[in-house]
DNA sequence: AAAAATACTTAACATTGTTAATATTCCAAA
DNA sequence: TTTGGAATATTAACAATGTTAAGTATTTTT
């Protein structure tokens, strides 16, 4: 069945085309520049044909919200070296913080915006990988930090989710500009990154 | 000059049916029927007219966010008589996040939509007095539980921005749905709250 | 009573996501 | 090779949205 097979092919060619240009859209000029008629434009179909390998806008948001964990995964590479898993958590606190704040948008699809999760809902497979495995990483961490002793011990997932709580509390409150009128705009990396530095202070149990 | 007076009069009271107006759809109705055509609708007038006394829609979500600010206040009357500043913290952090869960509509204008906080940039007093003295309690708070040390000690800034960093990345993960397919539904308000309890047992000095 | 300022409405623009109906292309069977 | 039907693409349109320009009443001032 080499045609079919061909056909195959072309198919998932321009569904590519598709995610290309709603991330060149995305990229280059924000989530609300991302519109069906201007990804139509792109790849030289009419807006109508988008629809015709996409369900709705919700799902190519899924997409990119795909490619944004992806990014945050590479930079989280950086973590294997390290054994302590206080000094671990906080490299991964740092990266978490830096991704959010240098990338506002980004972080908006893969933590805020509801289109990604409303499209992951009506999908065959809706498991949501990659909050998934981001968390039991986290989670693996907070474990071990408890069983060497180095932090306050207690259930592992509640504190799992306060250390995410934070640092995307901090993330989001910055990109959403709820501390623009609090402290100085230029301060902000700083002062988040005091923030995480007290709250691991505060939870480490060598002290 | 009993006339402008009366004029005066009747153009607030035009505002103050727009401003319940508004009110009215985004609590029966959600955010996203807040529109101006069913404001009109409702006060019976013609959608332009609402452009007479308000600049655009953010300016009316501004006034929403006020309304919301209001609300969370009043519960927070509850925390008058706590004396010991940990038990303090921890209702502060209980209110803030029932308060979240139980409303999510307005936390959502007061903490994650970009609107308001566009309008308040645009307005001549841009400060953001609610978020301020918020802010304002909760490091008086933490000020007072680091000088009894009962908490570990360090930047009453960074400290307080920790905690609500923590308060609100655990409310709006969960209300934009990024614990849902992590933890059954039923078990986020329980879970939340068992982070906050860890928190605050691992930050806790006199143990 | 005429002129000027105020208040309000009608009509329209420029977008948006999305769908129904229609046309085109392409491949397999008669 | 022609024909029929599926797959693919397009045109046109719908229903909404926020917002503005232009025009019409209404009311106040001169």
């Amino acid at each position: 069945m080499g045609i079919t097979e061909r056909k195959e092919k072309q198919k998932l060619e321009i569904r590519k085309m598709i995610l290309d240009a709603s991330m060149k859209l995305f990229i280059e000029e924000g989530y609300e520049n991302v519109t069906i008629r201007k990804i139509a434009d792109i790849i030289e179909y009419s807006p109508t044909t988008v629809y015709l390998y996409f369900k709705d806008k919700d799902e190519i948001f899924y997409h990119l919200h795909e490619q944004g964990f992806a990014r945050l995964t590479e930079i989280n590479q950086n973590l294997a070296g390290i054994d302590n898993p206080l000094m671990r958590l906080y490299k991964m606190g740092e990266n978490y913080l830096h991704f959010g704040l240098e990338n506002p948008e980004y972080y908006d699809i893969m933590f805020i915006q509801h289109g990604p999760m409303k499209a992951l809902m009506e999908r065959e497979d809706c498991n949501w990988h990659y909050g998934d495995s981001a968390l039991n990483l986290l989670k693996q961490t907070v474990n071990e930090a408890m069983e060497n002793g180095v932090i306050y011990k207690g259930n592992v997932e509640a504190a799992s989710m306060a250390v995410w709580g934070m640092v995307h509390g901090l993330v989001s409150l910055a990109i959403r500009e709820r501390f623009d009128k609090l402290i100085p705009k230029e301060e902000i990396p700083a002062m988040v990154n005091k923030s995480l530095n007290w709250f691991l202070s505060a939870v480490d149990k060598r002290s």
